[in-house]
DNA sequence: AATGCACTTTGACATAAGTCAAAGAGGTGT
DNA sequence: ACACCTCTTTGACTTATGTCAAAGTGCATT
């Protein structure tokens, strides 16, 4: 565990910060890990800090009162969550639960705040952060309103397939996470990739992925309903 | 003009800040003013600053290949908007018009960063305004993905009667923005209002809207779909 | 009072996507 | 190789909501 925190150098919300800095922070952080599957916090509980995932992957969600989910984003290595009641001091805004084996660090809000005062890089830093998710979220809530599922699908492929243009990609998620994530159920998701398959836009065995027709996918991805 | 910078002391955004640091929010914001309707600017400007409404009401959105707006929110007086670009140095996520006419407040990106730099309760308070954005969005992106419009729509009634439970409320945008406020469009609304009306949940003419089931609308704010 | 214009409402219809149920596929461990 | 379990796919059906067109309403200006 201690190991894992000379980690927190590599991480872009701590980049550009001093020596003392650094070790400032593997002071008040705490490294943990577990398995695929734990909880590590539901929406409304209180928040007392945020996490930065060492390696594996948090899936940040809201659920229905059905029961149904719809996925945030995904945490990878690098990466932090829970910061927002962090700063507003209310409960968090959704739930988290590791997607598969993780390791993360936790930082306690108070010592963080603290060091966030005599540090304005960290909290330059923290700003790029929370405003590029921010832009995120203003695109899930374009994609969500107002384009179809398949736009969406289609632009979440060619993400996948990088901006060079790889046309072989594998999911990174199970089909049914895919779903959750665009906003959808699996059946529809299902039909879809069905469908573009049929229509000769891509050619998919299981999570293997290709693309065929990348102009064909790229009109669908923008246009809305 | 000069006067308008004097209410800067009152934003939340500024609280806390010694009496140098609000003369010098004065002396690096641009105040002006302008009618309904006016482009403050459009997604992916480059983002050179902020804006912070004094009095009036700004709209942001999105708008879809064909045409279709979905309102992030709409900024009043005290609140400030176009933050995101000036922390992530892109263009910005989103358009924004005057939805009234509206005097305002323009920070330049580099004057106030360096501002930030030098006050850490600057900085915490932007993270708050952040952080109370980012929860503001997964609210919306919760709502659009797994409440059907009955829902949001009764959500946003409750909301806009307050906690106290005033019964009687107006409307504060027309039925067209409310809309695309809830991601929909005039039509829909306008069905379901009638049905409410119908079943006795509200009594509603033109702006003006009665509550007459709490109880029943609260049911249906909850409910996913 | 009359005209014009934008917003709202209603109707008839089309359709994307959800629900329910069952079959199929793929991987894991014995 | 087999059984088991989960994930995925397919089919039949329902429904919420969007589209298109027309009528209605209210407000402002003349």
């Amino acid at each position: 565990m201690r190991d894992a925190v000379k980690k927190l150098v590599d991480i872009p919300l701590f980049a550009g910060l001093s020596r003392e800095q650094h070790a400032e922070l593997a002071r008040i952080g705490v490294c943990r890990s577990c398995r695929k599957g734990e909880r590590l916090f539901s929406e409304g509980d209180e928040g007392s800090g945020f996490y930065v995932v060492l390696a594996g992957r948090v899936k940040i969600f809201k659920v229905s009162a059905e029961g149904k989910e719809q996925i945030l984003h995904f945490i990878g290595p690098g990466e932090s969550f829970g910061e927002v009641s962090v700063f507003t001091g209310q409960g968090f805004p959704a739930d988290a639960v590791t997607a598969v084996q993780t390791a993360y660090c936790f930082f306690p809000r108070n010592a963080f705040i603290a060091l966030i005062r005599r540090d304005p890089t960290l909290a330059l830093n923290m700003l790029a952060q929370l405003s590029r998710r921010l832009r995120q979220f203003a695109g899930l809530i374009e994609d969500l309103s107002l384009k179809e599922v398949p736009g969406r699908l289609a632009k979440y492929l060619l993400y996948l397939s990088g901006a060079g243009g790889d046309s072989a990609l594998e999911l990174d998620v199970s089909k049914g996470q895919l779903a959750s994530l665009l906003g959808t159920i699996p059946e529809t998701l299902s039909r879809i990739l069905a469908k573009m398959n049929r229509q000769g836009l891509i050619s998919s065995h299981g999570a293997q992925i290709r693309i065929l027709d990348r102009r064909g996918l790229e009109q669908i991805a923008q246009e809305g309903r």
